[in-house]
DNA sequence: AGCACGCCGACT
DNA sequence: GTCGGCGTGCTC
């Protein structure tokens, strides 16, 4: 960098929070040395905004009598380190999002609104049941919701192994956070204590038994496959049960041992936090845990103990990647398939693409771990892009399980539940085992139709059905909220009304009469709403033998079950033929992590799949035991159509509050990018959205599809610029939405 | 995104 | 006469 005069005034550049895709050039103070990932307070038209330096010591293109002055810089050294400023870079570019929103979204609230960064902090304190609380749990004297989770969330070895959490994981699984006086509150009654936090050596190796256990050898290649200094990334494919979490938990081992960090990214913390929970434990004391549940002091706290250094393994959720690590040695991203790593509004990134990114920047090795991987990853592993380690004995031993499909058209489903699927769960329960049933909608019934007239129960603001809810009976619209009373009978004719088509709710009351012995659990979005109510719900289930679980594909997620014999699936039509891009393989993936919820005993497991095309290719190769030979017919299909992994998309969406205009306006967006659209770049519409109208507002979408990326992002690029010179009304929205996990 | 400036309708 | 409606334009 070269040597600026010392009468010309330094210029930095500044990243600020607004959807302005630019930096802003200020004077910096004559008398500080201001770098790039320091935070500076500038002036900014009639207010102050905190800004992120991005570059320093630069020329501008400004005339030098409009710049104003930085008002005050915020920071003594940098917080965003150089190779993350880079990948917040590239991340704008690539998603094409506004620079400024882009960095100040990666920085805690507290930070970005200015706040000091946090002295060192003195470690979290870690909380244990003792003696007389797993006494008092078991008789019942644990009185109160809140109360009885905690205590059981810690005493329970597969939320808290080695039985020792801090407040924040406690957070984490109870899904809500305890205030600290609540945790007092049960240390006085001597059911709690509270420890300092601990050396390693004070972690008793039982407090895992898979610590102790010797790794299967294809974990044991999975783990050496991880070699110092090479930085590719890496695919675990195993299914439930074959040990993904230990190999993670031997690699972390390693890269801490050599004085490095890990980050570890997981979907949603509150679906599974027993990942959460067992790295807590093998690494207590130097795990900062970050997720929606903290509290902004927690937040800030965990994140500065991370960019300290201090904390030496970083598990977090999506935005948890751009964590500042010092001396970062590995990135996992647990449950790689997961949709969740998309960002679906604002900023639309995907974590998993971008930690592979993020691994090159820092010439770090990335693990992405998955029983299902997406296309996207088998493609890359299938061509040597990632090694691929594929773990598919379980350590157990057991077999996986048998997955054979009923015909609905043979077998007549009655409130959804066929004779054959009745007699396999009768037999199930009856050798003292759990089953469990899986249909991908909530609520009673789908729809509330009049037979007589034809009118049907449709959302105010939507285009979409009423779902009926029972219980408290409502009318539920599951695109935007939208709830009313069920009508006794048909507005128009006055007749009487018809519930059609089946949600869990009705799945739960037919299962009872069926089974009118036997416990039965029902798992959804609804059943779980109030906090820690999944947390009992999983405790509730490990606690009983014969018992039947409803549930939507939450049931199939990462939790561990040992005593599942059956799995069923309701209704597997509707994924197979979703118009959706990605709606196969989202069945597919979610037949195969259901089925690695069955057969965990020795009795080995079943899934019966319900449905009317039993000779559709997807379902004649299900095999639990090869994903990657499942998904040949869903990889030939995507290479005929040039969808992803073999072109790349970019979906465009107009949104205006009437369809008029989103439509005419949808035109002119789509207009420069024809345009500018260049050879092997296809423009598909404007069409209206599948789903048209949500929330009072109409959407058209453009897709814009090619074999080339890099033609892809040009086009992109040059439509922008065209855009901002484009005189939209202040209502019509643009969302540009690259590699979009839904057309939809 | 904010926020100010600016140019037309019903109120003290 | 003026308070305020939200259309348009700018922010180093």
């Amino acid at each position: 960098m070269p040597d600026t005069p010392a009468s010309a005034p330094s210029i930095v550049r500044v990243a600020i929070d607004r959807p302005l895709n630019r930096l802003f050039d200020y004077r910096s103070p004559p008398d500080r040395d201001v770098r790039p990932g320091m935070r500076v307070r500038v002036p900014f038209g009639p207010t102050r905004l905190t800004g992120v330096v991005m570059e320093a010591g630069v020329t501008s293109e400004m005339d030098p009598g409009r710049l104003r002055a930085v008002s005050e810089v915020l920071d003594a050294t940098p917080i965003l380190p150089d190779s993350l400023r880079e990948l917040l870079g590239f991340g704008g570019r690539y998603y094409h999002h506004p620079i400024g929103e882009v960095v100040l979204g990666a920085l805690p609230p507290a930070l970005r609104r200015g706040r000091p960064l946090p002295e060192a902090a003195t470690p979290e304190p870690l909380w244990a049941v003792t003696e007389q609380g797993h006494r008092a749990l078991a008789d019942g004297a644990v009185r109160g919701e809140r109360q009885r989770a905690i205590v059981a969330a810690l005493a329970d070895p597969d939320s808290a192994p080695g039985g020792r959490l801090d407040r924040p994981t406690l957070a984490g699984i109870l899904g809500r956070r305890p205030a600290p006086r609540e945790l007092e509150r049960l240390a006085e009654r001597g059911w709690l204590e509270c420890r300092p936090p601990e050396h390693p050596t004070d972690v008793p190796p039982e407090a895992d038994s898979a610590a102790a256990r010797p790794l299967t050898p294809e974990q044991q290649a999975a783990v050496d496959a991880l070699t110092p200094g090479e930085a590719r990334p890496l695919l675990l494919e195993g299914v439930t049960g074959s040990g993904k979490t230990e190999v993670y938990l031997r690699m972390a081992e390693r890269v801490v041992a050599r004085g490095e960090q890990v980050l570890v990214l997981i979907p949603e913390i509150a679906l599974t936090p027993q990942l959460a929970a067992r790295i807590q434990a093998r690494f207590p004391g130097r795990v900062a845990l970050l997720h929606s549940g903290l509290a902004e002091g927690e937040r800030l706290r965990a994140w500065a103990s991370a960019a300290r250094g201090e904390a030496r393994v970083v598990v977090g959720t999506r935005s948890a990647l751009f964590t500042p690590l010092p001396e970062p040695g590995l990135i996992v991203v647990d449950e790689e398939h997961d949709a969740a790593f998309k960002q679906q509004d604002g900023f639309r990134y995907n974590a998993r693409d971008l930690a592979i990114k993020r691994g090159q920047l820092e010439a770090i090795p990335v693990v992405l771990g998955s029983a299902t991987p997406t296309l996207e990853t088998l493609q890359a592993a299938r061509q040597g892009r990632y090694t691929h380690c594929p773990l598919r004995t379980r350590p157990d031993g057991t077999a996986p399980p048998r997955i054979e499909a009923v015909d609905t058209r043979v077998h007549t489903p009655d409130e959804g539940l066929t004779s054959p699927l009745l007699d396999a769960m009768q037999a199930t329960l009856a050798g003292g085992q759990q089953c469990f049933v899986l249909l991908n909608r909530r609520g009673y019934a789908r729809t509330l139709a009049c037979d007589h007239c034809g009118w049907v129960a449709d959302c105010r603001h939507c285009d979409a059905r009423l779902t009926v809810h029972a219980g408290n009976p409502r009318a539920v619209c599951h695109l935007c909220g939208h709830h009313e009373p069920v009508p006794d009978r048909c507005p128009e004719c006055g007749a009487e009304l018809a519930r059609r088509g089946l949600g869990t709710q009705r799945l739960e009351q037919a299962l009872a009469r069926h089974f009118p012995q036997t416990p039965l659990i029902r798992l959804d979005r609804d059943s779980i709403r109030h906090k820690g109510a999944l947390e009992e719900a999983l405790e509730r289930i490990r606690s009983l033998d014969a018992a039947i679980v409803v549930g939507t594909q939450m049931l199939a997620k990462g939790h561990d079950f040992p005593r599942v014999g059956l799995v069923g699936v309701i209704d597997v039509d509707q994924g197979l033929y979703s118009v959706d891009l990605r709606a196969a393989e989202h069945t597919l993936q979610l037949i195969v992590q259901a089925a690695g919820r069955a057969g965990r005993g020795e009795a080995g497991g079943r899934v019966l799949l319900q449905t009317g095309h039993p000779e559709h290719p997807l379902i004649r190769g299900l095999d639990a035991a090869d994903y990657t030979a499942m998904v040949r017919p869903l990889l030939d299909e995507r290479a005929e159509s040039g969808f992803p992994p073999f072109g790349h998309l970019a979906l465009v969406r107009v949104e205006a509050e009437d369809a008029n205009t989103a439509e005419t306006r949808a035109g002119e967006v789509a207009t420069p990018l024809r345009r500018a659209a260049a050879s092997g770049v296809r423009v598909l519409g404007p069409a209206p959205a599948p789903r048209h109208r949500v929330n009072r507002r109409y959407r058209e979408q453009i897709l814009v599809q090619s074999g080339d990326r890099r033609a892809l992002h040009a086009t992109l690029h040059q439509a922008r610029r065209a855009w901002e010179g484009l005189t939209l009304p202040r209502e019509v929205r643009i969302a540009l939405d690259v590699d979009p996990v839904s057309l939809a």
